[in-house]
DNA sequence: CGGTTCCTTGAGGATGATCAACGAGGGTGG
DNA sequence: CCACCCTCGTTGATCATCCTCAAGGAACCG
């Protein structure tokens, strides 16, 4: 959880419906409300000429996102949209900002989760440089499993193209290479499902 | 310029020396002492199994690094050596966050940069998914140029095998896409060295 | 001048992307 | 209940691209 709702909603936020596949803002736009997901599930992403996407990451309820461009006046990095339809609650940044001088604490919580995402970004970009696609797909895996802290065998709950955005592969090597790894016993696959 | 010399001593950092080449902190080692760079340059980076090196980042004189650690209590994604001579300010994790305590605007400045950091973090991961060798090229050259604010053709500091470990080529495809770039008349090459 | 380090070129090969086609499952409406 | 449409998964064949390996040249420095 990032803000306190009751906090936002004081501070005068608004909760704004939007329709799955709706964008929330657009790569290179200016930034002027913190987001914060109540309901739903945000994907930002970035798309290539060839209409080939990246996906920077996944954000759900209690998670805020987009937080960078407020801090510093650059422009957003990747678009967000919504993969369901969503609930989103939005401040404008000047409000925002002030909340963060009136606790102090938040302040070093966002600290914290900027390091956070620094972190899961660089693992992230060298996974992608350094390594085999069963690598990055295993990387990958390993990314969603932690943050679920399960140690046994968990059902992976993204498609093969979700996969592929994720790693930069394409689906088809996606597909191959699961294949490949559930010979080696590091998948399985059970109805068409993962494990990890 | 992060935080003032005399500040640092004053808590008790301490100034240390490392030759060419030496190591400061391996990946996955943990976080012990914020680190400033006074003299010197430091790079950043991953290596794998073959020995293959993806650069994360430079940093040189009046910039810190390894900060995101400190705030997190995770281990060091990636491993930091000195390029040549250096000396690094150190000072003790426990004591680099009371100053931190003790002046808020150094929160807030590092907020920012930490900020900055995902943002060109976000954009490296973009371009290198998404792109082919020559604008992998053109967005490391882009960036370089970003930071040096320079309007005109500017000689870029890098050997073909540096920008290959940014972009996460090899160094001969660095050099045959930079001879490409060159024919488009993107960049200059005069006397071996590249200007964009 | 000998030893580095860096740059360059060519040939060959591996690998992931591309293209095309099909199958399986789920939901919807007639 | 069946026909249809989606979305998702799967497979094979072919292709383009970047990597690999090997060799040699240029620049720099003590």
């Amino acid at each position: 959880m990032q803000i306190d709702i009751d906090i936002l909603f004081t501070w005068g936020a608004v909760a704004r419906k939007y329709k799955k596949n709706e964008v929330i803002f657009f790569e290179n736009e200016s930034a002027f409300f913190y987001h914060q997901v109540i309901e739903g599930t945000v994907r930002m992403y970035n798309a290539n000429e060839d209409g080939k996407e990246f996906t920077q990451g996944y954000f759900s309820s209690g998670q805020s996102f987009g937080e960078p461009p407020l801090f510093t006046d650059c422009k957003y990095p990747s678009t967000a949209s919504c993969i369901q339809d969503c609930t989103i609650l939005k401040l404008s940044k000047d409000k925002f900002l002030k909340i963060l001088d009136a606790y102090p604490n938040l302040q070093k919580e966002f600290l914290k989760l900027m390091c956070l995402r620094i972190l899961a970004k660089s693992n992230t970009t060298k996974d992608i440089v350094n390594q085999k696609p069963e690598h990055r797909i295993v990387s990958f895996l390993n990314s969603v499993k932690s943050k679920k802290k399960c140690g046994e065998k968990l059902i992976i709950p993204f498609t093969r193209q979700e996969i592929a955005n994720f790693t930069g592969l394409r689906v088809e090597t996606v597909i191959r290479s699961c294949t490949k790894l559930k010979e080696e016993k590091i998948i399985d696959i059970i109805d068409h499902k993962i494990y990890y």
